[in-house]
DNA sequence: AGATACTGTACCGTTTTAGTCCTGTATATG
DNA sequence: CATATACAGGACTAAAACGGTACAGTATCT
């Protein structure tokens, strides 16, 4: 185990169509094109909002899209995003809460280098290494965040 | 989050507990020193003794020790035996069962990567390396394993 | 003004997890 | 040989986390 949520699992599904269309999709749009239920992308979309990895932008004709460029944003990114900070164990996380067993406990804050050594080859793998197409699509088409897309000067290619 | 069972939480508790005292210790035993509950201390012993990290010795004075040097029993041995293998997501894990998106799922297997980088990071972080004293241990006694101590020839120092 | 689409919160059912108990088996000791 | 000790294995129950849904609100374009 030591699995994710199932949420995350979604997320990257998503952010990985969202990494195949246009700069800015719909929540309606991304649920119809990744078969995910619309409730469950709308909760993910919202949480990925919070952090710097995706914009939204309301109204119509709103949506979301990437809030930079696609390649920089690493797995333990969006899994932070979706699941809180990477800690494997309650000792070793952020908040003080500790097991019962503080006094006897040997090893508090030891799970860090646990912690660690998982989130730094978590950090090494990125997004669009999820996505095999990705790898041979032009990189001005990955790079089409909402910024790149807004841009007065930009080439806006399909949009 | 991306955090591992509280049972594993214990184990590396309790095998701490074991790499300090004898090389044979009752469950009973180590629930009293670790203050962790008899009925889980006896779980988490009974599941590491299904693969080779414990070793189990029935009948009155009987116990649990290591079954090789602890030295060489890495976190993700430990995690693996208790959790199963270590699988981020259910898509990319052993079994076959796939989410039900499988038709449009354009990522089947490539939760692989992440796997392959967390498991990575975990076998290089050792059992020992969670107890801090035992560095400053005399390597002699860290190798005390069943082995070890029930060998005719092996100086038993404290057995 | 109205339609579209994001924002935030609160709720409920399901699933997973933690913890406990019971019966069985093996071994050392008197 | 009988008994006490200690592990083996499985089943069961209560609690917590998670996934999914719904609803009321806000912003923006046409």
């Amino acid at each position: 185990m030591l699995r994710v949520n199932k949420l995350t699992d979604y997320a990257v599904v998503v952010l990985c169509d969202l990494l195949r269309g246009q700069a800015l999709r719909s929540a309606a749009d991304l649920s119809a094109s990744s078969g995910v239920p619309l409730p469950t992308v709308a909760k993910i979309l919202k949480q990925l909002t919070k952090t710097d990895i995706l914009q939204s932008v309301r109204g119509v004709n709103g949506g979301y899209g990437f809030a930079r460029a696609p390649q920089n944003i690493s797995m333990a990114e969006v899994i932070e995003a979706l699941e809180g900070p990477i800690a494997v164990t309650g000792c070793a996380g952020d908040s003080g809460e500790c097991c019962e067993l503080t006094d006897q406990c040997p090893m508090s804050g030891h799970w860090t280098a646990v912690n660690v050594a998982v989130r730094g080859s978590l950090a090494e793998v990125r997004l669009i290494d999820m996505l095999p197409e990705a790898r041979f699509m032009d990189p001005d088409d990955l790079s089409s965040n909402i910024a790149a897309r807004h841009a007065p000067a930009a080439q806006q290619a399909q949009a």
